[in-house]
RNA sequence: GGGCCGCUAGCUCAAUUGGCAGAGCAGCUGACUCUUAAUCAGCCGGUUGAAGGUUCGAGUCCUUCGCGGCUCACCA
């Protein structure tokens, strides 16, 4: 085959054509560039996008099936040819949708050269909009240009793209073949988008804190670790956004928020990615039922907002998300769905002996916080279907979180779980530096029991906490799980636009 | 990490007990000026994920490896 030197003189990485097919593509487009036609074009008109040109035909009235006086010039993909001998349509798939057109023998000059256009090209069209007389919108083409010649065949037409390891690997020939990935991405997008109004609207600032971190904090989770080669040190990549933005409210900023990227070294599964987004929100002069009532408020107007309801079926379940949530106690909890009474139960080993009378594991290391965690997860957390918010939890549990007055076994604090798997985290944030230090010291103490998931001591935020944070109540979601509920998608790597995948040896 | 399942043409899928690797879409050639999963006729397209093994014969059975999905464990 004939090849052209890239640029002249230079080194010129010639891919040979791996099939076939990309040698007939790669072929059709050199013959346009010997024709003097480049089928790279820099640049083209468009006036109309594919929706705005359907609008214009279906605002026709009855009978009228020409658009008069308007010629418009759209552009797209295309996603079907239909050659009928002397006129072909093709059906071009732009940001808007899709739009057919009409291309005749007798109304273009270059009919011949239709024959260059495959599927997955790019191509610009000039002409009329017109309804058909299936009435079917339709642009009656008196132009064709080339703008971008594809060199491999886009997935099949009717069937899609159907293999998941393609789908994720490839997520271009996803979305190009499957309006349902579409569609998801951009419900995830309009989804953070309203989540920023949301707060924005409240007068929350939404601001950016470091991911490459010195130690991990305000979770207790296997960190990413790498290194900072300006000033050879090790960092370790965030695993929570908490104490940096509890830093900033220290420093005067009563309401902020951040959306980002959380990395923990952990396993996957349908509700885990090593890498994760989320929202931690964080407002002084609140505390965690204040929190609540934003929390129903914010996800059941941004399902309206972006979804027009409240209503989603998720995992066979039928949810409503309006507000208000259901609201009930751990321990309450624990007592409704069968668990051991954590009234009765109240020390480590009390707590262990029951819990392996139940057959439920509890491993010697766990400390109670481990134990009732573990029982949370065996007895409430399958049976929180609809919306619900579970408030006040043990304290070993919570080393972030204040007291409860009145009871120094609980911390003001609640998580709210949907469909049966938790999507937030809430505190009446610990502001008495003197206690948060002693928290910190006690999760020391796990850890010297053999507890490998503790909250790590952080010097520098408990001398921040030193110079005094309002009373504040933070919140925390994930938001992949958040759009998983939205769309009804069953795993956290289909919410993920390009999910991890280990490497294709060789 | 464990268990189960999968990997066949560019894509979607077949292939009987171990017995000639097939179809549709896409592509190529031809017919057709209102089709829309266009239709009709003909044609092209394969290292069956990889490497070994058993067998007269392997897509199919065995072993190892790779990648993916589901699930369990861990975690959020």
């Amino acid at each position: 085959m004939h090849v052209r030197a890239a640029c002249d003189g230079g080194p010129f990485l010639w891919r040979e054509p791996v099939d076939e097919l990309m040698a007939q593509r790669v072929a059709k487009a050199e013959e346009m560039r010997d024709s003097g036609v480049d089928p790279y074009p820099l640049r083209t008109i468009r006036t109309h996008t594919a929706a705005e040109v359907t609008a214009l035909v279906e605002a026709l009235p009855e009978g009228e099936n020409e658009v008069a006086g308007v010629e418009v010039d759209a552009a797209g993909r295309v996603v079907a040819k239909r050659d009928m001998g002397k006129a072909t349509f093709i059906d071009l798939q732009d940001g808007s949708g899709r739009i057919q057109v009409l291309l005749r023998q007798n109304a273009i000059e270059n009919y011949e050269s239709l024959r260059l256009i495959d599927l997955g090209d790019f191509v610009g069209v000039h002409g009329a909009p017109i309804r058909t007389r299936t009435g079917q919108p339709t642009i009656q083409s008196t132009e064709w240009t080339m703008l971008t010649k594809a060199l491999h065949a886009p997935p099949e037409k009717f069937h899609g793209l159907a293999d998941p390891e393609i789908r994720q690997r490839r997520r271009y020939l996803d979305l190009m073949a499957n309006d349902e990935t579409r569609r998801v991405f951009t419900v995830r997008s309009q989804v953070v988008a309203a989540i920023r109004r949301f707060l924005d609207a409240r007068g929350f600032l939404e601001v950016e804190t470091p991911i490459l971190q010195e130690s991990e904090s305000g979770a207790a989770a296997k960190p990413f670790y790498t290194h900072f080669n300006a000033i050879d040190e090790q960092r370790v990549l965030r695993i929570s956004l908490e104490l940096h933005l509890k830093r900033l409210v220290i420093g005067g900023f009563e309401r902020v928020y951040e959306i980002g990227r959380n990395f923990r070294n952990e396993g996957m599964s349908f509700k885990h990615n090593p890498e994760f987004t989320m929202l931690e929100t964080y407002e002084a002069y609140t505390d965690y039922i204040g929190v609540a009532a934003m929390t129903e408020e914010l996800v059941s107007s941004v399902a309206r907002e972006v979804l027009g309801t409240t209503e989603i079926e998720f995992r066979g379940h039928h949810i409503d998300l309006a507000a208000p949530w259901r609201r009930v106690t751990f321990i309450d909890a624990m007592r409704e769905y069968g668990g051991p009474d954590l009234e009765v139960f109240t020390t480590t080993d009390e707590l262990r002996q029951e819990l392996r009378r139940r057959g439920v594991d509890a491993p010697a290391t766990a400390g109670y916080g481990k134990l009732c965690d573990e029982a949370m997860s065996h007895y409430i957390e399958p049976n929180l279907i609809q919306p619900t918010f579970l408030l006040d939890y043990p304290i070993e549990l919570s080393p972030l979180a204040k007291r409860k007055p009145g009871n120094d076994r609980l911390v003001e604090r609640f998580e709210c779980f949907v469909a049966g798997f938790e999507c937030g985290n809430a505190y009446t944030e610990l502001n008495d530096p003197i206690e948060q230090r002693k928290r910190f010291e006690h999760q020391m103490l796990l850890k010297e029991a053999g507890d490998e998931e503790v909250e790590m001591v952080d010097e520098d935020f408990l001398f921040a906490l030193e110079h005094g944070m309002p009373p504040t109540g933070g919140f925390g979601m994930g938001i992949d799980r958040l759009i998983m509920l939205l769309t009804g998608q069953d795993s956290i790597r289909d919410v993920i636009l390009f999910p991890p995948m280990k490497s294709l040896k060789e």
